[in-house]
RNA sequence: GGUGAUGUAGCUCAGCUGGUUAGAGCGACGGACUCAUAACCCGUAGGUCGGUGGUUCAAGUCCACCCUUCACCA
């Protein structure tokens, strides 16, 4: 049992607002709320914010192409995010955006006191410069002929084919993606922080932070070629906050939006008298702070972030979580293929709860990749949920509702057995507290098992039309219905829409994490429903279709 | 290209610091049961642990090279 409260504030990395949310992204916001889900459970003051990233050079561009200002086209794609994660069971205890008040402030802030400490300073870069749009390009608007193995139409910052890195300057015929007109180049005056000043406390921070140990090595290498100072300015035009004290400097996307961590939860403190922001965010906070990532965004959360904090006087993130990237069938998702499945596809054909016990099943600590195979995804949830965990409920069900007026017996028969289950309780927390999510599904189907394995010893169908029998055949139902709910109260993290249909059937108001251990008696319970149906094959299909149909819409013409 | 990962039964995955006949779940096959959303229960089969070479009394487990897949290179 937790020895004392725990005060934990956990973020996941804020969705970028130039396109719809997709399967792949689920990835952390399921591990993150199921780990939040469990904190909670286990009656920790546990806090899960986010927001949307609303900033940089991308959300501008796509604005305008849409003939929107960037604020109308993030808050329509906000409240597409947000409608995608609450329908899926993730819930945030906040929901921002980087684009507001109490981010500016913080920014503005930040920046400050970084330059009060010293640790920011000027220097004039060369860039490329598209004169026809009157603005610099990002690396990503330049393409061009990969000057080393010769292929075309490649990024300004990467050759995809050849894995090639150089500067836009170096593509031969570079051409800006957005007028199609050929870059310059130009000089403007960029602002610097200095982050190799911090590379001893972060050295410490990491030790401290016990990162995996494949992130740590990726930092490792960092640190052998040497941190460099990271530039965190923009030029306008760009959609973000102005530099102070400047007229067209704005800050580089990437150092707002972790500061919008800390604004969302700053919004949720002006409304929450419980709650209070110095206390998660002081140096010396005895409140834990955990950032959840993919493994593509380590680096501005593992060097940069510790140091802006670090430097602007602010405690650091206990530690960071990060996760690998989905794939569909062994591979990138593809929209060609169907796998590039959007959250709303998702959700128009399946049921979510599927999806989250998926996930969970093959979700752990480490950076690796998981895939996701949909047929064994069918297999999985058919056979796991329905086939085994909810059939307890669904076989016990029935007779105690036909012979005993829905009424479970007072006591039960098998006390060590039930003892077993609450035995496994510990061991599946440290599981679910480690985010070993695949370790404590394994467990808890095992008990699911053993609890089908205890009704087929018994034969309650046998016993019933036996009159001396006949009350024994209440008490091995009551133990069943009680092991079922048992793994329920342990599932409740992964699949919290199932769980409540669960408790609302055994007529309880709350379960807490202990509930597992002490049994229900006595109680009368209503006619049994189920609870989940199986995963159609078909329905499966027909999202896969959709996908393919909604990514390529031309394809059907001819 | 450099760096770091990854590759174990049809599928999805466990295998800690090298040590008896390599494990689980699902699927397949056989049997049993009929309470349950054709679910559940018992049993069987199935792997030269990506490849080659090496270190060792002993290697999925260490080393080298090659191949697959993936990420990072700010």
């Amino acid at each position: 049992m937790p020895t004392q409260q725990r005060k934990i504030l956990v973020t996941s990395a804020l969705p970028y607002a130039n396109g719809a949310i997709h399967i792949g992204h689920l990835v952390e916001y399921l591990q993150t709320d199921i780990w939040v889900r469990f904190q909670k459970l286990r009656g920790h003051i546990c806090t899960y914010v986010c927001a949307t990233d609303a900033h940089g050079t991308p959300i501008m561009l796509k604005a305008r192409e849409q003939g929107v200002t960037p604020e109308a086209l993030t808050e329509k794609l906000s409240a597409e995010f947000v409608k995608d994660f609450s329908d899926f069971g993730i819930e945030f205890d906040n929901y921002h955006t980087t684009h507001s008040a109490e981010n500016e402030a913080l920014v503005g802030e930040i920046y400050a006191t970084l330059r009060a400490s010293g640790d920011i300073y000027t220097r004039t870069i060369e860039q490329a410069y598209d004169e026809q749009e009157g603005m610099f390009l990002p690396d990503r608007f330049v393409r061009g002929t990969c000057p080393r193995c010769g292929s075309e139409d490649q990024y300004g910052d990467a050759c995809e084919i050849c894995g090639a890195t150089y500067a836009p300057s170096e593509l031969l015929d570079a051409v800006s993606v957005l007028s199609g007109t050929t870059p310059v180049k130009r000089e403007s005056e960029h602002y610097f922080f200095k982050l190799s000043k911090y590379e001893e406390h972060l050295r410490a921070w990491i030790k401290d932070a016990a990162l995996e140990k494949n992130v740590v090595a990726k930092l490792e290498e960092w640190f052998a070629v040497g941190l460099q100072d990271w530039d965190i300015s923009r030029d306008a035009p760009y959609f973000g906050f102005r530099i102070p004290g400047t007229e067209d400097k704005y800050f580089y996307v990437w150092l707002d939006a972790p500061v919008g961590y800390m604004a969302s939860f700053k919004n949720l403190c002006d409304r929450d008298d419980n709650l209070d922001f110095d206390d998660y965010w002081k140096p010396g906070s005895d409140a834990e702070l955990y950032h959840f990532i993919g493994k593509d965004i380590v680096y501005f959360h593992t060097l940069f972030w510790p140091a802006v904090l670090r430097s602007a006087g602010f405690r650091t993130p206990t530690s960071v979580h990060t996760h690998g990237f989905l794939t569909v069938g062994g591979k990138k998702m593809s929209k060609s293929r169907g796998t590039f499945i959007t959250a709303r596809t998702y959700l128009d054909n399946l049921n979510p709860s599927y999806l989250r016990y998926y996930y969970a099943a093959k979700l752990g600590p480490t950076i690796d990749d998981i895939d996701l195979n949909l047929d064994d995804l069918v297999a999985r949830v058919n056979s796991d949920l329905v086939g085994k965990l909810i059939n307890i409920a669904s076989r016990c069900a029935g007779f105690i509702s036909k012979h005993f007026d829905g009424q479970l017996a007072d006591e039960l028969p098998d006390h060590a057995l039930f003892a077993a289950f609450a035995d496994a309780s510990e061991s599946i927390a440290e599981h679910y507290e480690r985010r070993e999510y695949s370790k404590a599904m394994r467990q808890i189907m095992g008990l699911a098992d053993k609890a089908n394995r205890y009704i087929d010893d018994n034969k309650p169908w046998v016993m019933v039309k036996d009159e001396a029998k006949i009350a024994e055949v209440q008490g091995v139902c009551t133990q069943g219905l009680n092991m079922f709910r048992s793994l329920m109260i342990f599932l409740s993290p992964v699949i919290p829409v199932v769980a409540k249909d669960a408790r609302a059937y055994l007529r309880e108001e709350n379960w807490r994490w202990r509930d597992a251990s002490s049994p229900l008696l006595g109680t009368v319970l209503p006619k049994f429903r189920p609870l989940l149906t199986r995963v159609d094959a078909d329905q499966v299909q027909s999202m896969v279709e959709q996908s393919r149909k909604s990514a390529n819409p031309g394809m059907g013409d001819r």
